[in-house]
DNA sequence: CCAATTACGCACCGTTCGGTGCATAAAACA
DNA sequence: TGTTTTATGCACCGAACGGTGCGTAATTGG
């Protein structure tokens, strides 16, 4: 991690690396990894594709970055929900996180997660590997909750956590395909809404 | 439609569209519309980038067919749910048939459609917004039919048969999302089996 | 002031993209 | 047979792709 407290020498540079990574974000999610051509990110980042280089590598490196940004921002809602009090709660965070952050008014609808790993082809092989081990660590995720809630008695013994788990990213996924086709969000809360009518989903 | 019936004038084609519009299928399947290339569909398909264009086309037009071809071949699962005799089968015999066609040995993983609606970006306009009327298409045709089984009776007449057909796709848009993660027949068997636990989804 | 270091703008690299011109081959019509 | 029509193979088009070399601008360290 470079610090920006850490003086650097040479030229300063002429942006903001966050601000530059945000504009990204809103690239990748809105044409994908492959979708998105350097000359669409630079224009969106405002930088050259010299100054994009230095400061992010190249592009698989640069999605890498505006992943984890994603995650600290409009996907921060997995993490939030698991850290909810009730297995109940945890449910309907989830998805109405989902929901949120698949229609946000400002942002590309969907989530970049889901759409990032659908529309990834032959070519960046490695990018797809990593969509698929970051969707499993939020299923994982929400599956240790479970088994949390389980052990607390939150939620019955005969529970199956993995079940739940996959069937709750199953939906969210669902919102978010579904908010890529033009669902408004009230439309998508409903759907959310209607799931947790039968929680806790023996 | 060209039907093989009529005699045709000058030199035959050497391949059979029927085969290649498959082959392009798996292709298209497995890559997305942008993601195919060319040179990867007509390598697939065993012609020229010649004959392709002359037997249909350009890319879009290929793809257009190769989606019609999908309805009635892999897709065709939608048009069998519609059929059943109640509401409760309708659901059972949709999702089954997600699971089923995201989960086909000798095909890639997930569903066609909602890969290469997910998966299309600002190229190829026109397809996303074929995709999109394609996929509303769908939902439309299940909510029309739950419709019908609220008329008959078989539904509560306050059921909601919008919501249902909108939460039905959700679930299976999530299923093929999940395919594409690599989930395997049994586990999404299991998530569409927990949805039908709660039916009819008051 | 001068050297070292870093950032920037521009022009350019080889490759691949979707799509085509053209000569030739194979069939139906006359 | 000769003409017409269609299919095929090959080479090629301009544009866009991800990525880079290079000269110059701006800063820190001495």
């Amino acid at each position: 991690m470079d610090n920006q407290e850490t003086v650097r020498r040479g030229r300063p540079r002429e942006f903001d690396a966050d601000v530059a990574l945000d504009d990204a974000m809103t690239v990748f999610w809105e044409h994908g990894y492959e979708g998105a051509s350097l000359t669409l990110l630079t224009d969106a980042m405002g930088i050259s594709r010299k100054s994009m280089y230095a400061a992010f590598g190249n592009k698989e490196d640069l999605f890498l970055k505006v992943l984890q940004q994603y995650e600290r921002g409009p996907g921060a809602y997995v993490r939030d929900a698991v850290g909810a009090p009730t297995a109940r709660e945890v449910a309907e965070s989830y998805l109405a996180g989902a929901v949120r952050a698949g229609t946000q008014p400002g942002r590309p609808a969907g989530c970049l997660g889901v759409k990032a790993a659908l529309a990834v082809g032959a070519a960046g092989q490695g990018v797809q590997d990593i969509m698929t081990a970051w969707r499993a660590g939020r299923q994982a995720d929400l599956r240790g909750r479970f088994q949390q809630a389980i052990a607390e008695g939150d939620l019955p013994a005969d529970a199956d956590a993995e079940l739940i788990a996959r069937y709750l990213t199953t939906v969210g996924d669902g919102l978010s395909v579904q908010a890529t086709g033009g669902a408004t969000r009230t439309e998508l809360q409903r759907v959310a809404d209607a799931t947790m009518r039968h929680w806790p989903l023996i």
